[in-house]
DNA sequence: CAGATAAGTTCGCTGAACGAACTCTTCTGT
DNA sequence: ACAGAAGAGTTCGTTCAGCGAACTTATCTG
């Protein structure tokens, strides 16, 4: 059964970076959460995207959405997919900025990802601000495209690597 | 030897996210950082604060060394202190969008510790912004505080968690 | 009705995390 | 100078989660 236990507890309750880790802090929650963000719905798409063992995948996206952050929806033609709920959505700024550190200490190249406000082309920060138009960006209004550091996925790659390649709005249904 | 293996790469390195997650995804990790931001910087009070297993607690302070997050540095009386470098500076957003995640949906009574500008008193965001005088907070100016939300520590608690419940300046070493 | 595709399960193996106890070194008081 | 305490790890046996490959079951599709 893909009853998981509970993560082991990360003791010091008191903290609520603690408390989140517990949720979204084991091996491929982040990735299993980003890739939903980016419109990745299925579980093969999951699977052949991420590589990760099937049966973890089974038990994180359980796990994911006993905690409220996915839920199972049946998609066209009663396919289940997976959806990112109002609290995994409020996990944006975690990503991002998680993203943004990685791309400053280990993208020699510049960012491997670049994140656009669809209506003026500006850079959102991690919490939606858009320095040039001062708005606050929703993530339906986010643009995802390859950045400088982008490494170009191989011909052969998955179709879900490739179709990440492409230039695309954040959490657009990714139907391969 | 406290040789630790790299943890097990995440597989799409096409993506700055699983980069990160390679430094700081693994478990206790992060925790460790955020009490470095909290002003812990010996072995014994990481020890006792976090109640990691020491043997788990050497290896992850000489990964995150062998990273940049952290130096050690030998402190007052020639004992060894671990710090935060710059680039480990730089994962406050990042601690700091998680605990904001957790405060939201796993606090009912609030935030657990409140972070406010030194000099006006308002909270600034993750990236540092002052909401109510609209300055760039550096971390030093920044205090925290605990929150109403805050589970008062037991009489009995280590010393760590104790001072940790005042009032302090991040990064403030803390000297038990 | 025969593959093909989607969505998982099952299984044996290995390595990391765990807690408790132990070691070695440096301080501290008398 | 010496005894004891505190700091900073190491060692050890056990347990459990993550791993990859193969297998199963149910739904589509031509």
């Amino acid at each position: 059964m893909g009853v998981m236990a509970l993560p082991r507890e990360y003791t010091n309750q008191a903290c609520s970076l603690a408390r989140s880790l517990e949720v979204v802090g084991e091996r491929w929650s982040l990735l299993i959460v980003r890739d939903a963000f980016f419109g990745i719905r299925r579980f093969n798409d999951f699977s052949s995207h991420l590589r990760i063992p099937r049966a973890v995948l089974t038990d994180r996206l359980d796990f994911l959405i006993s905690e409220g952050v996915l839920v199972r929806t049946p998609g066209p033609g009663r396919r289940l997919e997976y959806e990112l709920t109002e609290k995994g959505l409020a996990l944006w700024p975690v990503v991002r900025t998680l993203t943004v550190w990685g791309d400053s200490f280990y993208a020699p190249g510049g960012p491997r990802r670049v994140f656009t406000h669809r209506d003026c082309g500006g850079e959102p920060d991690p919490m939606g601000r858009c320095p040039r138009c001062g708005e606050n960006v929703s993530l339906a209004e986010t643009m995802m495209r390859p950045g400088p550091g982008f490494a170009k996925p191989a011909e052969d790659a998955d179709p879900v690597t490739l179709a990440l390649a492409q230039p695309r709005k954040l959490l657009q249904p990714l139907t391969s």
